[in-house]
DNA sequence: CAGAAACTTGAACGATCGTTTCACTTTCCA
DNA sequence: TGGAAAGTGAAACGATCGTTCAAGTTTCTG
């Protein structure tokens, strides 16, 4: 724990950067972010992030780790539900919401294609990635099948945000339920 | 046809900048595109892409749609294969190869996000999923395992991208097989 | 060959960028 | 309580950005 308030003001403060950050990223995507917009958006002068952060790019690592982080808790969260079909029934539904309101979804994959190049963000992909494998294994044996689910997961994902009706959550049911032969 | 002289010499300079632009995509992502940069990797004057192009946007949109449809192209001619187990094997190497040099399925992804929040975009994606979803039509009558299929066909290059050990093509080609129900 | 059309290119514009500096307030601790 | 530590924020820096402008050259057309 921390008790001292200076250190507290200001990881209170990173923590406004980064939820500012994620919303610049879901509303103008990577390309907008910038110390002053993001500082605009959390209401905090411009030099706010500049302090806070070892430069743009580390705030930029920082948003973007928190949002893969927050949707590995979810998924792992559906996952531990006790009845298999109930988990299959409830990470449908994650995916629908997911789609619906699109900016998490534009953060995840513009964190993938930053990790593409700095590698400071893989372990935050790794870590996606491990908890749909996780997921996975309860129903299958076959290390391809399983491979094959946690790229048909991001793939649906991916997909669902450029169609004009993105699939509801019991069409993604049915996509499971294909993918994890649980029919 | 054209046989403008002056226009000839516009349109080749045209595909010099969307070529350099679609290096400086795989070199560096979307964010590293500019006038200037674009520019000094064409060998050209800064305000080349100024001339020809109404706007950095525009150029970005050309590269990336140019992009596109030549794998657009590629997948339709590997599709045509007149035997359908040659077809699968072929894709299969297809995708193995593009995973190799990763700087078209870095395009292909920007493109992707790019589409996302501009509109302009969203037919050459469209094309792409439109043949995919042809080659799985081949194989397969259920809508929504045709669906599936072009999902994960796009999910599991993303994925490979970020790999350690990407799969071969042998691994592609028995993740396309359970895919199309070709066992 | 003369004028129009298309292309070329360096210079320059205002805007925005990331970052540093420095004077300041707040908070802690001995 | 007084000095150290942490955070705050306005101002300013040089760099880069997209774009415009104007003075050229090349190419076509009548």
């Amino acid at each position: 724990m921390e008790s001292d308030g200076r250190r507290l003001k200001g990881e209170q403060r990173k923590r406004e950067l980064i939820a500012a950050t994620l919303k610049v990223v879901a509303d103008q995507g990577v390309a907008g972010v910038s110390h002053r917009v993001v500082a605009k958006e959390a209401g905090l002068p411009a030099t706010a992030a500049a302090y806070h952060f070892d430069g743009i790019d580390d705030l930029l690592a920082a948003a973007l780790t928190e949002a893969m982080n927050i949707a590995i808790a979810e998924i792992r969260e559906i996952a531990a539900d006790p009845d298999p079909d109930a988990a299959i029934r409830r990470m449908a539904e994650s995916m629908a919401d997911v789609v619906r309101d699109s900016g998490r979804l534009v953060a995840e994959f513009e964190l993938y294609l930053l990790a593409a190049r700095k590698p400071a963000l893989l372990p935050a992909v790794r870590g996606w990635m491990d908890v749909i494998s996780e997921f996975a294994r309860r129903y299958l044996d076959d290390p391809l099948r399983v491979l094959l689910v946690v790229g048909a997961f991001d793939g649906l994902m991916l997909q669902a945000l450029l169609m004009e009706n993105p699939p509801q959550a019991s069409e993604f049911e049915g996509l499971l339920r294909v993918l994890l032969q649980r029919n």
